[in-house]
DNA sequence: GGATGATCTTGACAGTGACAAGATCGGGCG
DNA sequence: CGCCCGATCTTGTCACTGTCAAGATCATCC
């Protein structure tokens, strides 16, 4: 009778092993099909396959779990920040482009998780793991806008503030409205053949203009 | 008895008067003071007095309580656009500014509306009021932005759609961060005596360099 | 003046989070 | 080897919520 979602491991009768892991996976897999209002503690059991007490004991509470599985989505975050660095060149414009293309596909990717990870009134900041999994993701994301402009240094206090708080408020904003499916007419009046990703490259390619003097003069 | 916000008008034994909106506004007020999950059938009809089941007979359930609420603030973000823009003067860059300060002077103002207002999953989009509140606050933004560039006519389709989309995902993610205090750690790093209005300011000057040629360039 | 329909109340039911108390199991200590 | 202790999980319960059904109250129109 388990309806669990991952009977593997060692389903003992009592005692599950690894109850802890097989509940965020859970989390998961139920906040991705059903959005945050299907996070329930006793959807978790259930599709978990244990009693309806069984998540507070590892999480405390609702929030608990929710802050738990948000800061798996920022380290995964922070994660592909990483390997988009990684893989990007030398070029400031490429980079640039290619962190903004790493954040918008995690949000596309995971839009449950990247929506839960900014519910904030769900959320408890203070917990540790969470609060870690932001700060380690905020630092990539800043030190690799910071590493996108050549001349860094020479910018007034105000400016190199501004393109780091502008590029983040581009890249997020552009992913909730994505995902809330906000975009619907824009998207309608792209050309054909283009999707969001080619409005996502011009939309960071008019911004970094500013950068060696590239220009858009089609 | 009455522990409602408003008990004027004319607060009969039985009949209302004007329940509709006495609930409006109650769910209004538990939003600003709770956050959305402060917004509840039973507090807000507690707010205003009346039944447990009152809300229901007006909004059908909660998703009809909360698109209505929506709606009024789609009525009242486009009736900021309209003011901005009147305010404004003729020059593009000083019209962009007030466009984008309208949006993020509206968000906070009111976080807990302009949450709300973003949360589909709770909201029935096909209801009459919010589909029209949306649709007609969405034009005044799309309006307003395009008539931020001079010479709009003579743009590629993408570059087009990119900077309306560019410029409505920098707003938007800037009020959803700064909502959130995402963004304490950069306003932190401002100079002394900048605001987030001067940063929203930067920010909206970076990205309309592509105007008439307004430079940076300290 | 009475019927009719809109408005509001009362009552009930299933689902939820949270807590308390108990059952079960594994590992360490004698 | 036996036993105890603590971690893990279950069962039971309570207050709160949304939703529905049925009834009470009132305004309005004929």
């Amino acid at each position: 009778m388990n309806t669990a979602i991952d009977p593997g491991s060692r389903a003992s009768s009592y005692h599950h092993g690894d109850l802890r892991e097989a509940l965020l996976a859970a989390a998961e897999t139920l906040l991705e099909r059903g959005g945050v209002p299907a996070l329930t503690l006793r959807a978790v059991a259930r599709a978990a396959g244990v009693s309806h007490a069984a998540p507070a004991h590892h999480f405390g509470d609702l929030t608990g779990l929710l802050s738990e599985l948000a800061a798996v989505g920022f380290t995964r975050l922070g994660a592909g920040f990483d390997a988009a660095m990684a893989g990007a060149g030398s070029e400031p414009a490429a980079r640039l482009t290619a962190m903004g293309k790493a954040y918008v596909a995690f949000a596309r990717a995971h839009p449950g998780l990247f929506v839960l990870m900014f519910r904030s009134e769900r959320l408890d900041a203070s917990r540790p793991a969470l609060r870690d999994a932001t700060t380690a993701a905020g630092l990539a994301l800043r030190t690799a806008i910071a590493r996108t402009r050549p001349s860094a240094t020479d910018d007034a206090p105000l400016q190199a503030v501004a393109r780091i708080a502008g590029l983040w408020s581009l890249v997020h904003g552009f992913s909730v409205l994505l995902i809330d499916n906000r975009l619907g007419g824009l998207l309608g009046a792209l050309p054909p053949g283009d999707d969001p990703d080619t409005l996502l490259a011009a939309m960071l390619d008019a911004v970094s203009i500013e950068d060696g003097g590239r220009q858009v003069a089609d």
